[in-house]
DNA sequence: ACAGTATTAGAATATATATTCTAAATAATA
DNA sequence: TATTATTTAGAATATATATTCTAATACTGT
């Protein structure tokens, strides 16, 4: 019924994610983002409201396919070494995504969800905070009963520690197999230590 | 012989730090900065010749300042568990210089040092750089002898995991005392494990 | 074939902000 | 007290880029 879009809106978000990889969430202007897609900056405006809903759709569609991997994941662990071994859940995703694991990792959340950005954009990120504060929770009150700084150390081991690591290697590089086994072995020593 | 200046330069980069901590480099505009240090925005360019320059001073005083303690403290460990207790030098100035602590470690360095950056600023972090560089191979060899990997090793431990564990509270917050014995935990495992 | 519609295409406009410029102000020195 | 160098002060200008606008296009269903 209409003339088809050179590319959807999927595709687009794909390409502004590998432009923000690249250069930062500052430098991913209309013009750069158009330009990497291959369709004039007009078109753009057809998908998304403004600027800043397009940088807020980069930072939750990669935090979103992260965020669920890694709950899966922590729910599973019935114990310290099975929580350990399920941090690596964060050195395999920037192996696997690695445009996404930089936007995440190498950027603060601040630079995408901006000021002026569209209420249901908001709401959506509100969802992944609570959610990982619940999982979080939920993690603390199962492997470590009664620490009351359970919560904080949980954090610090399952994602503080994972992606430091990671960083290392980010945004040039992608981490290095090797690692792996010093990220496990630091996790449960972080989870093992209070 | 002249009219005094209403700030010295070094108070200057301490506020623009600030303001970068605060809002993030890309916000960080000469208004914002002129604003926030009390003087006009004309001001700023008779002790900085650009913005680019500005951005570049924040990133490489903060820089500097960081990597002249951690140096020092992983010199002088003569053994893993050593360097293990040297690793808490970063959540300590996390603690003691919080805004700086937030551009080194919420930010990317290329958000600082930017293309038309001139040559001055990019010399000093090419020698920070390269102090670094032969900072952690120098520990490489002495505590991991021999282990092919030992470089990699060494940088995920000693600067990845602490940062990664920090930057679960920063920006809003500073690191609570109680994660110092994890990530000291956590850095001793790294190390032992390959 | 034709009408209808979403999209392309890219120029025009608006806006934000980096940078420059002119004049006035200030304090040390002669 | 007059001179001089430096900085303040903030307006003017330049530039980059977000956003809007008009027209042309390409496809679908009738």
């Amino acid at each position: 019924m209409s003339r088809p879009a050179e590319i959807s809106q999927e595709e687009l978000i794909a390409v502004a994610t590998l432009v923000t990889a690249r250069l930062g969430p500052a430098a991913t202007s209309i013009a750069a983002v158009s330009k990497a897609a291959g369709i004039p900056t007009g078109s753009i405006y057809y998908r998304l409201p403004s600027r800043d809903a397009l940088l807020a759709e980069i930072w939750l569609s990669a935090a979103e396919r992260f965020q669920a991997l890694a709950l899966e994941k922590f729910r599973a662990a019935r114990s310290l070494d099975e929580a350990a071994e399920a941090a690596l859940v964060t050195p395999r995703f920037a192996r696997e995504q690695h445009a996404a694991a930089v936007v995440l990792n190498s950027h603060r959340r601040e630079e995408f969800l901006r000021a002026g950005v569209p209420e249901a954009y908001r709401a959506r990120a509100a969802k992944l905070a609570a959610e990982m504060r619940d999982g979080i929770a939920a993690i603390a009150e199962r492997l470590l009963p009664g620490d009351p700084r359970a919560k904080e150390i949980i954090a610090v081991a399952l994602i503080g520690i994972p992606l430091g690591a990671v960083r290392v290697f980010l945004p040039q590089a992608v981490p290095p197999m090797e690692i792996d086994a010093a990220i496990e072995a630091a996790v449960r020593a972080a989870l093992g230590a209070q």
